[in-house]
DNA sequence: GCGTAATTGCAACGCTGTTGCAACTTCTGA
DNA sequence: TCAGAAGTTGCAACAGCGTTGCAATTACGC
């Protein structure tokens, strides 16, 4: 029987322990917020959400954890084409790169991985002799469910 | 002799006017700015390349018609993962897409045409029914001349 | 040219994210 | 187990990017 896809609860703290980063409550719960969310999350939502669980927890904090993860590799940024307003939204960094697909007239996000996309990481990494870290791949258009149904002019 | 790959000037000019919309002098002159940019700008270099050729304008007057732009899908904007505080960036939307490579060390920002992303978005469109209007696809990692210097942790 | 509708500049605002600092917490080492 | 150094937190204030309301001005079809 396959192995849920789901990554073990909390390997975010375990990694951030490996690397010597002190673990405090407010951590904790920042952490876990992200770590089990099922769609990509704002700073705002991840606050909200953190403050349900310990309702102390400062706006400034959850900014801080943000910017630890970013600078460890542990999570990864997005704008989703800013099509609403000037948030990021972040997730944990992936075993493998995906696309994000966001639909410009219904705002629904869908994820894509494809060999083709690590062909052409490989075609960058050879052709420009560029070491590559971190990807992001965002694509506006029309999901297959509002495609045909509009031609709404929504700013991408 | 092949011609320059540099289009036209005024091509922004015209294909706004040809869409019904009015043409003043301070969209003149920020559009021949975004127009003659031999790289990506932000609105506070637009605004400061465009109060030279015409003092009297506006922040305001910048951000509106890049919103413009964007609206009409004239230009694209990116953030190049924010190496620099979280400004964005625009570029007049090119006749093929590109990739954009930041060295997170350096900061240039490298440019990559690639059949192999064609190839990608025809996957997209056929494999996820999804109808593509932009792409964006920014990669961060060391540049040639920056890659084995050092273990630099910039955030991206 | 006239008149209307769009655009401009100004001021004020909103939101996301950052910084300085004193109080507090984590964690190492004895 | 506990003392001390180093790192973290929350608060308040700030910075920067982008937006909005509004009166004055401008473009452009008739």
């Amino acid at each position: 029987m396959p192995l849920p896809q789901t990554e073990a609860p909390g390997r975010l703290v375990a990694e951030l322990l490996s690397r010597g980063v002190r673990m405090t409550r407010q951590r904790r719960t920042i952490l876990s917020v992200i770590e089990t969310a099922s769609q990509h999350l704002d700073a705002a939502q991840i606050l909200r959400r953190a403050r349900k669980l310990d309702p102390g927890i400062d706006r400034v904090t959850v900014y801080r954890t943000i910017r630890l993860l970013k600078r460890h590799g542990l999570v990864d940024e997005l704008d989703l084409l800013h099509l609403e307003g000037e948030k990021h939204y972040y997730e944990r960094h992936p075993q493998r790169d995906h696309l994000h697909m966001a639909c410009v007239r219904c705002g629904k996000i869908l994820e894509f991985e494809s060999d083709l996309f690590e062909r052409l990481k490989g075609q960058i990494q050879r052709d420009c002799q560029f070491h590559i870290l971190v990807t992001r791949v965002e694509i506006g258009g029309y999901c297959a469910k509002c495609r045909g149904n509009s031609t709404d002019l929504r700013s991408v």
